[in-house]
RNA sequence: GGGCAAGUGGCGGAAUUGGUAUACGCGCUGGUCUUAGAAACCAGUGCCGCAAGGCUUAAGAGUUCGAGUCUCUUCUUGCCCA
């Protein structure tokens, strides 16, 4: 028998895949969407995955009679082309679109359902020119705004880090201390939003829970109150922020930010000056200022405990109080919560107990840690005997009786920074007058594009470094003006990419409404959990934003169903010099024994990771695609894990599944070649029965996204279709079915599927089978017999039958009627067509 | 420290959502074919036992006729937040 090439029908059918789209102009929409990728050199398996998935979820609603729209685009700005670009001396451009054509050839070697059609790229122009409209369209409806803000500093390259750029507390190239340092930076005020981001969370019920759960933590409603402490020496108000107000008996300090305006006091002071700059060192994020020592600088000033007539609370200036959270002022209740706690601790303040715990203790002195837990108040006057949530409700009432202060509601969530000090980003279309007046460029002359002869070797921003390129006139005055040489964070460019693909090629408008109002929202949307949060966030962001700007856009959720696919790992290896190695310079032994190949020396086996370069434990999905085929791995990358969740690669996997796809191959020529005379017609409505069933499941597993448990099937209906090739059964018949898997692998394995499908002379290639419904409701089903509730015994028989009939059956069976035998039954637990279950007395 | 997942053979995993635990694949063992190997094909493969049978889903308890699935306690791992 002929073996197949794949190579030569992979070739054959991708020409056709190139040209065709996934279009049923009469069926439903269906907007099918993989994170596209950021072109950084070649494809990883990641995006095998990734794209695998996608396509059989495109493939399978387009055969089903869907309209599908199935686009893909590059993520094509950022700061690795800009490092490449350094290393090698060229252009990122060059750079960026010599890796998407690398990419794109090796996108369509796997035989992707992708209309190129509507390809994109966002560093090109006639997408970032749309993008700079949003953005005066956002600047116009008040969603834009300009704000000091700490940024990662680096004194020596001069230019702003991004968080991932700071390693330990130090840059990554220049390994300077990274310092915090004061920038006025654009932001998009996505905190106007976080009330309906929040809410909106409810109706998204085709996301994972998890997903929605880490959106709700980051957004971070809650709900507390602001409260005046009377400072008698200054004669002035200190406004705070609590969502602790019950705890108000236990405080025993005040902290504020080393940036609140009472600080002004004290900024000649040369030790409160030192303090400043220790503070600077922490860095930016929420968690180096958890992990941090607590540091606090006395002020000797004292607040009015507002409650205990007479009680002075010192006031110290702390380095975990952030100025952009509350009011950059806080009590200190060191009995219940554990930052105040450490600070208490460390300046020896007194820790007074508020809430009771189990112990019940009321002496503060002995604690070892704060209490956050629930509890009835104590020590706390009015408060005493209620529980926290009453002591809250109880204490609110009286701040705003008495007007110090008023119930609040406060979110985690902080307005998007968007300035970079970046050249290959979206240029922000801002320009500064010489009145000291900010104002958007004329939309006429838009797009505000990059400059080509750039200057990438010099410290700072390479476009505040370009001789002319800032120079500009204001159109409405004829005046000189200066434009704004930061460009946008590039999560921007991917916050309204999946709009762009309903209109791709509309010069005119970034989409067009009609288009936009058919396609959108996405119906499935599949990605890594990695962007769980800002990536969906600021598309949900901006897809509000959006319908506030443009009251034609009918939708104000981007992604109806979001599917969020696990990682691909490999095991790591290394050398005896502790040296990573590729799996390509290794060779197995055994499960645990491996070696080098070049001087088969001794290599130790790590455990499985996700593949990354720089553990080297990266396979080439081309290397991998022109050894087994497309197909192949298409297989392999679905069948071994489900599809949530990490999965490991192996080349014995891989092998495996090119040796059935194989197998699959030889099948359908035995069919083309069997001739069979007489029939057995009980045997043949059997066999047909049973391949009806197998639709149904593997329908139904692609319905709930478990690939593998699909390709479970499609193994054993293999065996079983194999097997009863021996059976005497019409050839037609074997034809008909035989058509009927191949269908159902259209959107695993689409060019042996459609090669096999053609052999067949199958001339409706583009139809799902249909789930037979009454097959499967007429299937004979397994009864289970159990005695005691041990199960004894499984019978096949027909649905429905009723508990006697089936006692009957039992009784003839000798199996299990030795257990009932001669003995009496109790109670009788009957579930139709489950199980029957005979309790009997021993 | 808090929150959320998860824990099933030598390994990846399945189980119609409370109803045959270990489907399917890998690996392993034996066999056929072959000068030999590879490939292919056939058979076997949770544990104890000659068998009948018994035991088994991280550990322990509970609910139930019946628990991998539900409840509680403990342990372990992963992710997110701090």
């Amino acid at each position: 028998m002929e073996r197949v090439n794949f190579q030569v029908i992979e070739k054959k059918w991708q020409v056709k895949f190139n040209s065709s789209k996934l279009h049923n102009k009469d069926g439903k929409k269906f907007y099918c969407l993989e994170m596209f990728p950021y072109p950084s050199g070649k494809i990883h398996m990641g995006h095998v995955r990734n794209y695998t998935i996608g396509d059989v979820i495109a493939r399978y609603k387009y055969l089903n009679g869907f309209n599908v729209l199935h686009p893909m685009g590059w993520d094509s700005f950022g700061l690795p082309a800009e490092n490449a670009a350094r290393q090698n001396n060229l252009n990122p451009k060059t750079w960026t679109e010599e890796n998407i054509k690398t990419m794109k050839h090796q996108l369509k070697m796997l035989g992707l359902s992708i209309d190129w059609d509507l390809e994109i790229s966002t560093c090109n122009k006639d997408y970032y020119k749309h993008q700079q409209e949003l953005f005066i369209d956002f600047y116009n409806e008040g969603l834009v705004s300009r704000k000091e803000t700490y940024v990662n500093w680096d004194p020596i390259e001069k230019t702003v880090l991004a968080n991932e750029q700071v390693i330990n507390g130090k840059g990554w190239r220049s390994n300077a201390v990274v310092e915090r340092k004061k920038l006025s930076q654009w932001f998009f005020n996505i905190t106007k939003f976080s009330d309906q981001l929040l809410k909106d969370l409810e109706n998204l019920n085709g996301w994972p829970e998890k997903v929605k759960l880490m959106q709700k933590n980051w957004i971070g409603k809650s709900t507390g109150c602001e409260l005046d402490f009377k400072i008698k020496s200054l004669n002035k108000n200190l406004r705070i922020f609590t969502t602790r107000p019950d705890t108000i008996f236990g405080a025993s300090f005040i902290a504020i930010s080393t940036d609140h305006d009472i600080c002004k006091n004290f900024n000649e002071q040369s030790d409160f000056k030192k303090f400043q700059k220790e503070c600077s060192k922490i860095g930016t994020t929420e968690e180096a200022l958890a992990n941090a020592e607590k540091l606090g600088f006395d002020t000797k000033l004292f607040a009015e405990h507002p409650f205990i007539k007479n009680k002075k609370l010192p006031i110290y200036v702390a380095n975990f109080v952030l100025m952009d959270y509350g009011n950059g002022a806080i009590f200190g209740c060191p009995a219940h919560d554990q930052r105040d706690f450490d600070f208490a601790k460390k300046y020896k303040l007194p820790i007074i107990k508020v809430v009771s715990d189990k112990n019940n203790s009321e002496i503060g002195k002995k604690m070892k840690e704060s209490y956050t837990g629930s509890g009835k108040i104590i020590n706390s006057d009015f408060l005493n005997g209620l529980n926290v949530d009453e002591a809250k409700k109880t204490i609110i009432d009286k701040i705003e009786k008495e007007k110090i202060g008023e119930k609040k509601i406060l979110f985690r969530l902080k307005d998007w920074g968007i300035s970079r000090q970046r050249y290959w980003g979206c240029p922000i279309p801002m320009i500064y007058l010489e009145d000291g007046s900010i104002v958007p460029v004329d939309k006429s002359e838009l797009p505000i594009t990059l400059p080509k002869d750039v200057d990438l070797n010099s410290s700072g921003n390479p476009l505040e470094n370009h001789p002319s390129w800032k120079k500009t006139i204001y159109k409405k005055t004829g005046k000189p003006a200066v434009r704004e040489t930061d460009t946008l964070d590039t999560f921007v460019d991917s916050s309204w990419y999946f709009l762009r693909f309903c209109s791709p090629r509309n010069e005119k408008y970034p989409f067009e409404t009609k288009q936009t109002n058919y396609w959108m929202p996405v119906d499935q949307y599949i990605g890594g959990i990695e962007h769980a949060i800002l990536h969906l966030l600021y598309s949900r962001f901006f897809m509000k934003a959006i319908k506030n700007t443009n009251n034609q856009i009918k939708y104000s959720e981007p992604f109806k169903n979001l599917f969020t696919q696990g990682m691909v790992c490999h095991e790591t290896y290394k050398d005896l010099n502790g040296n990573w190695l590729n799996p390509i310079e290794v060779e197995k032994i055994s499960e645990k024994k491996a070696i080098k190949k070049s001087d088969k020396s001794k290599v130790t086996v790590g455990p499985s990771e996700s593949m990354s370069k720089s553990k080297k434990n990266t396979v080439d999905p081309e290397i991998m695609i022109k050894q087994y085929g497309a197909d192949s791995v298409r297989w392999f990358i679905l069948s071994d894990s489900p599809p949530e969740k990490d999965v490991q690669w192996s080349d014995a996997g891989v092998i495996s599944s090119n040796k059935f796809l194989q197998k699959i191959w030889n099948l359908n020529q035995s069919i083309l070649n069997k001739t069979e005379t007489k029939i057995d017609e009980k045997k043949q409505k059997s066999f047909e029965n049973k391949i009806d069933l197998c639709v149904y499941k593997i329908d139904n597993a692609i319905n709930h996204f478990q690939f593998n448990v699909a390709i479970a099937q499609f193994y054993e209906i293999y065996r079983y279709f194999n097997d009863s090739m021996k059976l005497a059964i019409d050839n037609k018949v074997l034809i008909t079915n035989m058509i009927k898997i191949m269908k159902l692998m259209i959107p695993f394995t689409p060019h042996l599927a459609y090669e096999c499908l053609t052999n067949l002379n199958c001339k409706e290639l583009n139809q799902w089978p249909k789930v037979n419904k009454k097959t499967v409701e007429n299937s004979e089903i397994k009864m289970v017999i159990q005695i005691n509730g041990k199960t004894r015994d499984v019978l096949n028989i027909k649905r429905n039958l009723k508990e006697a009939e089936i006692t009957n059956l039992v009784k003839k069976s000798l199996k299990a009627n030795k257990y009932v035998m001669n003995k009496k039954i109790l109670r009788t637990i009957f579930v139709k067509n489950k199980i029957i279950n005979y309790i009997v007395k021993n």
